[in-house]
DNA sequence: GTTAGCACTCGTTTAAAGAGAGTGCTAACA
DNA sequence: TGTTAGCACTCTCTTTAAACGAGTGCTAAC
């Protein structure tokens, strides 16, 4: 038994009806509202067909049939492949007017536009501090024995560390050893800053100036540590009530179920680290790792600069999510906040900055 | 007609068997429960007092009484007369333990135990940075066109606020202009710093030096700027789930209605900033000022450095909200967190720090 | 002032009946 | 051989009615 044009029509009718009325569909429904010119009962057994098949599952006997994560597989499947990406949607360009000044800001609110637009649950990743290059160390003194470290990566993304010192130092010498670990540290990928590459770089600074600073080898005893510990993903999400609006989630322990799921930040960044670094990336239902988002689906994209990933934006609703639009949503939006980012972190011409440039 | 001993009594018995219960309470329970020694009929015709006085009401005739939000007023009033608070459970005392690098994660950690203990949502807001005086001003390079700014306060608190350039600056000007607005601005109250102290501070570098920096009037109109506009107030919360537990949310609406109005951090905001400024704060159903938390009661702390408050923490829950417990368990966090940030912020003795003198 | 007794109220639970949606199967049709 | 009409059957959901029960207010007696 193979899936022919007609079966294949007819599953994506029901997937079509069962992703807007969230109820199950039954031939009749089918054979008129998606008028396919064949009767109710052939469409009744091409229906006991697909469920044979498993794209179809019948909640109890009398009632219509829903698509399986199968289904859904096959129909998003079929969607990637005609690849729309909407770009001029109105409210994805309201992203584009964002006054953008720190990028995590910037993909905070785009996040949470999303998840306007989508009515879906929407969350923003940044990724790891390890699969980044330094630029800049700066080293800012808080109080007489804390001590701040400024991390600007090559993404322009900047990192807080707080150390305690246990005696004070003063801003000169800050300054001083803040400018020998950018000069010795910048370029270089912090995932491969290991013991090996420390101590090589100490033998470096030890090379040119034999008696440098007493406090040097502690800073960078301190940065290494530091590196090495810093897991740190942020994750952020918007639109977590969202979810309250379908009814898979009208029963309030189902609704806890999930929501306690996704504010568990350390449960859901493994999840989302797990998903592929595909530019995009959809997990459907038992697809998902974890037993308290089976019935979901996640979708997510990523973006990039220079070519790296530095973090993941998407949304996670019901199963019977509507995959083309949010396809198109989450395709229309990442090429935008890659068009962005670039232009504003890569030094690129900027509407803005030329405006300046012509008062001068 | 008063409230005399007896009906203090059954007030009080009530509205501990419905913070408990959640459901409402009958006379002959009462009677039997609370054993004061007088019959249902007795206690009906105080109830019917009580209701009079407008401390409780009926939801319907066959029902039992609940209490009134002038009830809960009452009793939350008593409870703050006796002022026990927590100092020694167990659960805070793991606060005691944390390692505490960061003052933002350190509150948001204490944040979460308070909520995983107490079973309510809990919140924490950290205070505009106009109310703090700066003592430290770092630029530091991010890219040729972005600037970062950190700002360090009196209290330790570190901003970040990234700047847009029209031209590259490098890094030794960056280093003299964050020393210069270190040196005139250390001290001074933000929110003091208006165009007239500007203008002064201005004058007063042009004196020192007639032409020190073509730059520096640049960078001193955009931390003006910034400054002005900085209204970002951090907001953090946890165990948004943990108000689905209770029966008065087991409707999806309801809960809805009230994660909404949660998760929504602007509104949030406003609700904390307009709540006072004493220690500690309670506001119970009607006393809130939206109509969305009418229902629920806010118990909040300020905590401080330098006598200066620098944030709040608190949970929000049902007006049947276990206030007795939940009084006891924030004030003795908020003495513990005040404990802690005076002993680490201040740059008193620390028992880490006093252990690596040690080793000198 | 307190209490037992009792009629009354009203929400909740339980059971039964009925409606409705949809199926699978059979037999007829093109 | 594929398609379709017809029909009995299944199972959930809704409706209706009855019984239940918790609690009250009032009255009269203690």
């Amino acid at each position: 038994m193979n899936l022919n044009d007609r079966k294949l029509k007819i599953l994506r009718a029901i997937i079509k009806s069962y992703i807007q009325e969230g109820e199950a569909i039954g031939s009749r429904t089918i054979s008129k509202k998606y008028d396919l010119g064949i009767s109710p009962a052939t469409v009744r057994n091409e229906m006991a067909d697909l469920e044979e098949l498993g794209y179809l599952i019948q909640p109890h006997t009398s009632a219509g049939r829903i698509p399986t994560d199968k289904a859904y597989r096959l129909y998003v499947n079929g969607l990637l492949k005609n690849t729309e990406s909407v770009k001029n949607n109105a409210q994805i360009k309201k992203i584009l007017q964002q006054e953008i000044n720190e990028m995590n800001n910037f993909i905070r609110n785009s996040a949470k536009i999303l998840s306007q637009i989508t009515k879906y649950t929407s969350f923003a990743m940044s990724a790891q501090l390890k699969e980044c290059k330094l630029k800049h160390i700066q080293l800012v003194p808080v109080s007489d024995h804390k001590l701040l470290m400024v991390l600007v990566t090559e993404n322009s993304d900047i990192k807080n560390v707080l150390f305690t010192l246990n005696k004070p130092i003063e801003i000169e010498q800050l300054n001083r050893i803040s400018n020998l670990l950018t000069d010795k540290l910048s370029g270089i990928e912090l995932k491969k800053l290991d013991e090996g590459l420390y101590h090589k770089i100490l033998q470096e600074i030890y090379g040119i100036r034999e008696t440098f600073d007493d406090r040097l080898e502690e800073m960078m005893v301190l940065l290494m540590n530091t590196i090495h510990n810093y897991e740190k993903v942020d994750l952020y999400y918007d639109g977590l009530t969202n979810i309250l609006n379908y009814p898979e989630y009208s029963d309030t322990s189902k609704a806890k179920e999930l929501l306690s799921f996704v504010e568990d930040k350390d449960l859901f960044k493994k999840v989302l680290m797990n998903s592929d670094g595909d530019d995009l990336s959809i997990l459907i239902g038992n697809e998902n790792q974890f037993e308290q988002i089976k019935k979901c689906s996640i979708v997510s994209a990523t973006y990039k600069v220079n070519g790296v990933i530095i973090g993941k934006i998407g949304l996670i609703g019901p199963t019977r999510m509507d995959y083309k639009n949010v396809i198109s949503m989450i395709k229309g939006l990442s090429y935008n906040i890659n068009k962005i980012i670039s232009e504003n972190y890569m030094d690129l011409a900027r509407s803005e900055f030329n405006e300046q440039k012509k008062e001068e």
